[in-house]
DNA sequence: AATGAATGAGCTTTCATTCAT
DNA sequence: TATGAATGAAAGCTCATTCAT
């Protein structure tokens, strides 16, 4: 019997434990599940990763920290604050629409895991932030909790990446993207009205 | 062994089985874990409930839907869209701060479960959706896609809840409802910037 | 709720045993299937019986028994072995033909429960082996093993009855009988060949 | 702890339970009860078969048919069909005492699995059937229905079988062969008494 | 490196039986 | 007598992990 004859077994091990991890979800995914799909023996995983959750965890981390790498450069790319959200938007909306699986699986898996992190590694969500603290430190938006406009603009790309995840709108955000970017942008601009309405 | 203690076993079932949901997971979650935080047998769960998938679809069904209820009922009592969906965000933000883990259970949880409601049922969604396309036809905001557009008013809650469950904001979201409010009113009245970056 | 409703409930809990019995065999019956036959709870069975084995043996022992004494009563009307042993040979077909499953359940189950029986209780068996002693001591038969001479005579019935069951022939003995009577009676006449065909 | 130790487990679980599900019946046999047995874990048994039901089944059919095939060719070396059936009740009885268990188990297990048996599949009782079925086209036995025929003649050992399983006779059928043969014979040429004993 | 049988703890579920009411 | 919730043991089965080969 033919040993060795893949040298990338490990990549390939990621690659199918990713796709059913987003498939099925991580517990309902077995390991038999994916060295059947990698067609190696069960044992011959544990040669690669420790554990199920190792490879979890590793498969998780590359994937999300390089998503953050690849908005981070869009943002650099921008001279200001404005250009830099719409650039980032953009590339959620691009990302989505090129594998929507994984972007969910990265951006709405509640894994509890997301503490094994180091503090400091750029995520989605800290990228999007760091952006945002700088806007308000140069007034180019309106003082505010950084946090809470996160989570704000966040919220104009992911909300409606759940709806398309549950088919309740077109499963592509590309050619919604500037809406997104629209909202996003009014969103973090808007603060709690002092004389609004009655309540 | 104490029998017939407690006639409110169904109940205390369903409350140990959905704050382990919420916490864990529902596959994370075992019978057994259930039945020794209630402090009955396994069996006796069978009882009340057909099967594991039986309690938890209960379980999920009826905090669902009464929270869609209660939705419902704050936006009739409303004259216009904007504080249709003013009071709504506000319900939300009072649910979440009073159950943060069922909050999240029912609005977060990808559970596949959600196809088993009947069609006409109402939910959370659907009843926010239903005050956005009554708002577009009376022209109360511009003209829109209503599924984008509840997307993004929801977007503006449940964005922040799930940055409360992961401790990146406070966890209370009343204090910041009136903002939460303006960001979902803003939301709906954003259009797509034909002609690039006005604000 | 009323009580004391059904006298009968006894008689009704061996009706409904026998048939579930019967019908999905002893393991596979559970109490619970029994006792919401008869309408009552799981409880209350217990009141009539020590147990699902107890329950199973009383029951299964008195049609067993009732359907001996039916065959004795058959043979006593009869002058002869030759016709003692077709009138019961009819008995057979007759008490399949009322109720196959019972029928089935008395004569095959594999019941390792039978040594429960006390040493001289009539059985369908003993009652055959009886007429068959008797007839050998009258030279009424050949000399020859009454044991066997019985399985052969039973064999003369019960094997067209596990055809039946199993559909390979109608599902009436009645109409065959006489053909059945001929046979039993050609196989208790029948000895070794001595001289017979060369293997 | 032993691994890899015993190269022949599948063999060694067929072994096991055959004769477990042959002595205690199919449902009493617990899976535990026959990896115990076996001197292995519950969960290594499901390396070697799917289930419990497919490990049943593997194990019935196997025995089944082999025997069936065992039969068929006794049957072809004889030129006539005495010869044939003589040789064949002989080969039920040589089974029967190499293996009463095994015997008694593929012959009177009332399992509802025959069914599965794809329809052609030659079964102890097909290949009796195609015997007569040739005998009486050849009028070697009287015109009659095959069906019974192969009945009557297939009771002529069964019989004696089950009562041997119930120490009612000795354990032994070849020392009694000749007198089994004997009575098949006649059974298959006998016919219904047209004018016999009045009933 | 790779295999895959084996482990052992865990899973969900069933069920005969008990007993407070 | 009757109820039915509760028990506790057992069922069939899954699975992450180990290790002799």
């Amino acid at each position: 019997m033919p040993r060795h004859r893949f040298p990338d077994t490990r990549e390939r091990i990621e690659e199918a434990a990713t796709r059913l991890f987003v498939l099925k979800g991580v517990t309902e995914t077995s390991v038999r599940d994916i060295t059947r799909e990698v067609g190696i023996s069960e044992g011959a995983l544990y040669r690669h990763f420790e554990s199920k959750d190792d490879l979890f965890w590793k498969t998780f981390e590359q994937n999300y920290t390089s998503f953050a790498r690849e908005l981070e450069s869009l943002a650099e790319r921008e001279p200001d604050a404005q250009r830099k959200l719409a650039a980032m938007i953009r590339g959620f909306c691009r990302a989505h629409d090129t594998n929507p699986t994984l972007f969910n699986f990265l951006v709405f898996a509640q894994h509890g895991h997301l503490s094994r992190l180091p503090a400091d590694t750029p995520t989605p969500v800290t990228v999007v932030r760091r952006v945002l603290v700088h806007a308000i430190e140069q007034s180019e938006i309106p003082a505010q909790d950084p946090d809470l406009a996160t989570a704000l603009a966040l919220g104009a790309v992911l909300q409606p990446a759940t709806f398309a995840a549950y088919g309740r709108i077109a499963v592509q955000l590309v050619p919604i993207s500037e809406r997104l970017v629209a909202a996003a942008w009014a969103v973090v601009n808007t603060v709690s009205r002092p004389g609004g309405l009655p309540s």
